[in-house]
DNA sequence: CTGGCCATTGATAATGATTCTCATTATTTA
DNA sequence: TAAATAATGAGAATCATTATCAATGGCCAG
């Protein structure tokens, strides 16, 4: 994302700009999917070590209120974030090695609202993850 | 579940059986699901206060490990832990008060592992959760 | 432009859940 | 029963995250 567009967002959104914002937000956008909090981190501290890491926590925290980023678990005490995309994505997590692969099945989706509906929830978010070997680890581990 | 049957259970899976695990086990198969180890200590800690907490997570710890209990996550910061059931279940969770609801949709499953075999993952394990707001909340909230 | 006010920041302390350490105690084994 | 081994309790340590608070910065009124 560029640094222009970045400004816009934030104004978008009443967010006041302020170099450290712009900074994290950019690191973010530019690392992918499924950055965790330290590792944000420590490449924005590489741009402007005088960042702390509390401010980074409050960015993030800012800019999943927004809309614009979103918060991921998967289990291992750790947060994860990403840049909110329109697509919906689920995933699938390699127990050995790590590896995030995403997916999305339509069908799986219409099946959930189905079932919070039964249920009497109004559903607002859900979390679909698979985990397993994945094939290189399988094929390694022999 | 009766005291006799769990000292049979730890026996069968090679577990020393000692007081304090016979209570911990018994103590959380009785409080039901989702149960947190702060929760599960303070029960425990009725029966015998001379249990510390280090001995409750080494002995959830140790029933997950034989298959006895099973760890959830909802990312609120806390492992729950149930009696590990042969029935597979997913959850509905309110995100307002916090109320669990199970269900279990075949179809889903099976469209999971079908997800899982064309990524290429030998899937061992998954998770699947709704979050949104219960009947009860909803009609509160007005 | 310029002082002042309120939002933001950085450093660090605090928190909460979980794990580790190690001396003491219980269990098992020979 | 005695020695060897495993388990325990108390509290320290860890790790990610959040709160505190004095210092700083951006921005509007004059």
């Amino acid at each position: 994302m560029k640094t222009a567009n970045i400004e816009k967002t934030l104004h978008e959104k009443g967010i006041t700009p302020t170099m450290q914002r712009r900074i994290i937000a950019q690191t973010l956008f530019s690392m992918g999917k499924h950055v965790g909090a330290s590792e944000l981190y420590s490449i924005v501290r590489q741009k402007n070590p005088g960042i702390g890491f509390a401010t980074v926590y409050r960015t993030l925290q800012l800019l999943k209120e927004n809309g614009l980023v979103e918060q991921r678990d998967f289990g291992d005490g750790k947060k994860r974030y990403e840049r909110r995309d329109e697509t919906h994505h689920d995933h699938l997590v390699c127990i050995n090695c790590g590896k995030v692969e995403e997916f999305d099945v339509p069908v799986i989706e219409r099946l959930q609202e189905e079932v919070a509906r039964e249920k009497g929830f109004n559903m607002v978010d859900h979390r679909l993850e698979l985990y397993g070997y994945c094939k290189k680890c399988r094929e390694e581990k022999e």
